[in-house]
DNA sequence: CCATTTCTTGCGACTGTGTCGCAAGTGGAT
DNA sequence: ATCCACTTGCGACACAGTCGCAAGAAATGG
């Protein structure tokens, strides 16, 4: 949460030109509660700035990955194909996506950490982005489907799934 | 590797219907060298089964994700938006993807394997899928990247990137 | 070996994400 | 206020993935 300097500033500091789309589209994202795709980014900054195109998201997008200030996320693809972005602020984490509830935990732990250091040292790789994306269910419904494994288990090609 | 059982045998065994279509896929996919992308799978499968449809390819990858007998993979979408597949045999490993020269690698470590139980046991997490992919710069080309370093790194927003 | 049942396939049409070239518009520096 | 490089909107496009439906093919069992 705690954000090191507004995205504004830090695209000022890197000599990005800085438009009314732009700063629509970094406010909705540094502002959001949830992952968004790009679908709501564009629903969302048009409500800031009405004339905004769907190009235009998709290039800012494009703008801030590189500049590493948002990453991608896909979240198991839970539902379609899109991708979904967060400011790269809070502490590092990792994501759980529950494939019976839909919801999506996030999670940190050293080990991760030290999982990124051991890549770059054994394989000898420049790590720029890390994602590791589980799916799975949630303590929920893991305890759910518990209870509910009753019936016949067999032949269950009922799996829920990406 | 050393697949278990080819898929094959795997899929009567779950009673699952055998057509000539799914075993033209699976031996594509069991053959491979190299992560498979649902057009090349198509491609590849329709030389040993000439009449093969998309729609298909797409239900049986649906059914095999479903079976867990295949993982899909993002591979960081070097190119395109595209899924890779790969049979699930072969021991747990991660991807890291070069930015610059596009190779994928392979790595396997025992960290990976004790970060998932810790998420497990943490979280309460009933992990189904567990995908860690990295991008980055892979040893030979972070190294012609330094080397290449020496005119001004300022204003470089030629970063290369997803 | 044929009939029956159930599952699977091909086809065609469709949705939705993401990309691109280009002419018009605008930020920011002077 | 001027200017220029950079950015935007637009329209058209490429392409991954999905779906309903009618025809076709596995498996089962007589
Ligand atoms: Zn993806
Ligand atoms: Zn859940
Ligand atoms: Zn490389
Ligand atoms: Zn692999």
């Amino acid at each position: 949460m705690l954000e090191r300097r507004s995205l504004i500033e830090e695209l000022n500091a890197k000599g990005v030109r800085l438009t009314a789309q732009r700063r629509a589209l970094i406010e909705v994202i540094q502002e959001a509660k949830e992952h968004l795709d790009a679908a709501s980014l564009l629903a969302l900054a048009r409500q800031r700035e009405p004339g905004i195109d769907r190009a235009t998201v998709y290039r800012t997008i494009e703008l801030l990955k590189k500049l590493r200030l948002i990453d991608e996320l896909d979240l198991m693809h839970l539902e379609g194909e899109k991708h979904y972005y967060e400011v790269k602020t809070r502490r590092e984490h990792l994501h759980l996506a529950c494939f019976r509830c839909g919801r999506i935990e996030e999670f940190s732990t050293a080990l991760f950490e030290q999982l990124k250091d051991e890549i770059a040292r054994q394989a000898g790789f420049a790590i720029r982005i890390a994602r590791l994306e589980v799916g799975g269910n949630c303590r929920a419904c893991a305890a759910a489907e518990e209870a509910g494994a009753n019936r016949k288990p067999e032949k269950a090609l009922a799996v829920a799934g990406h």
